[in-house]
DNA sequence: CGTTAATTTGAAAATTTTCAACGTGCGTGG
DNA sequence: CCACGCACGTTGAAAATTTTCAAATTAACG
């Protein structure tokens, strides 16, 4: 059984595309003329709503950025091999959030975007923006609010000891998508216990364990790849966005 | 004795601000007419050089974003204090490096920026930029670039066993400052144990023998701060950039 | 020099990894 | 239809790493 199909068998129900008016794309798309999609006008030439197999990618490090991403539906990581030659999951990407921004300077991309499950995505060209942005000021203004929202600063998620990472892993994506307008409840891990690992930085057995852990403790509840949050996001979080 | 002239106290050689040339505010900067600097011409009033004390702020967390900074010459920290009340160094900041990039967006930042050492920096104010970049299309480009630059997803430092997180650490120091014209094969380590800890995600007691044991083993030679790679920086690291 | 902070070092405890085995779900082919 | 294989997940126990707690040592400063 290919990966692909696996990733398929494990899909949840589909709930749709997220509304455009949530995507932090959303500002530049309409700028760009590429709101028809939520108005129903014709499509214009200028960009295009695309759907991505379960493990496929979006883009490949070191090939030529030609497009930015925005998240529709699904869920996309981004990885890296790493100097000793391991996989590192750099991040998960959520409905409305947006990928490739590195290419605008590099005009490469620098890791893999790969969809996890079955993914709809909106591909916005970059040679496009390059020349609306010449014409359009406020899409200037636009791109650089979108840049700087990515070049924010982060606590890497792959830090304390691990049911910390795995908790806080769990508390981020449910925000992420509660933030969006989608169950932060519950909600299908996108990733498998590797993935995890790879994210988290430690052994996928290590993350198996600390799952369980919390299964039991009531704090989450876990089927599969379907988890609830139980005892899990009561505390408030000291976050500066 | 207060943490500043203690930081004080640990300098090395002083070598001088870097070049504006290797800066990665330059085309920024200059297209600000801020070049004054290097031309000796009479200075803008667009931005300014900027001395900053060892341990004190050139921004923090939470404040409005009113200014990008440069650094010049030494090293400066950001750090966040993350929801479970510990300080993680978020990263160092070697000449050549902007920081406070997230302010265009949300209007404030999202770290402090502390000064190991003394600290050299340039400091372009956000307004200025705004304004210039609806008139001279070159910056807005320029802009975008630079934003892109930090907005490129990368490996944490935290990642695999403390000794590659410490190898992986200064070889990465090493080609940043050989990238900048700066001496790679000996240079003083800004950061205490403490802050190589945070940064490291350790205790600053397991940073220690890892760095001791790489002492004995004279893959570095250490003393005090004053590292200099020995068998270190041989491997070739496919690195994209 | 005496004082204090930073660093180093030791040894036990805790966490994480490793290696191995077992269980489960789901297609495929008999 | 059902057994088989395969990928994925769970679990156990020993080994390795890291943390913790404590003490000793070094370095900087007044």
């Amino acid at each position: 059984m290919t990966n692909s199909k696996r990733r398929l068998a494990m899909e949840g129900a589909t709930t749709g595309p997220i509304a455009c008016r949530s995507c932090d794309l959303n500002e530049v798309c309409r700028l760009c003329g590429l709101i028809a999609l939520e108005t129903g006008a014709t499509r214009q030439s200028t960009g295009a709503l695309r759907s991505v197999e379960p493990g496929a990618s979006l883009f490949r490090a070191g090939t030529p950025a030609n497009s930015i991403y925005a998240v529709r539906q699904g869920m996309v990581k981004t990885v890296r091999v790493t100097a000793e030659g391991d996989e590192a999951v750099l991040d998960i990407h959520t409905p409305g959030e947006v990928l490739g921004l590195e290419g605008f300077g590099a005009g490469t991309y620098s890791c893999d975007a790969i969809a996890l499950g079955r993914v709809v995505c909106c591909e916005l060209p970059l040679p496009m923006l390059g020349e609306q942005s010449i014409r359009v000021r406020q899409l200037s203004a636009a791109l650089l609010r979108l840049l700087s929202l990515a070049a924010k600063p982060r606590v890497p998620a792959a830090r304390g000891p691990v049911r910390q990472r795995v908790t806080t892993f769990l508390l981020d994506l449910a925000q992420r998508l509660t933030q969006r307008g989608l169950d932060g409840h519950q909600f299908s891990l996108g990733l498998s216990r590797q993935e995890l690992a790879n994210l988290l930085d430690a052994r996928l057995e290590t993350i198996s364990r600390q799952i369980q852990r919390l299964h039991r403790e009531r704090v989450i509840h876990i089927k599969g790849n379907l988890v609830t949050l139980l005892a899990l996001g009561s505390k408030p979080s000291a976050d500066l966005t």
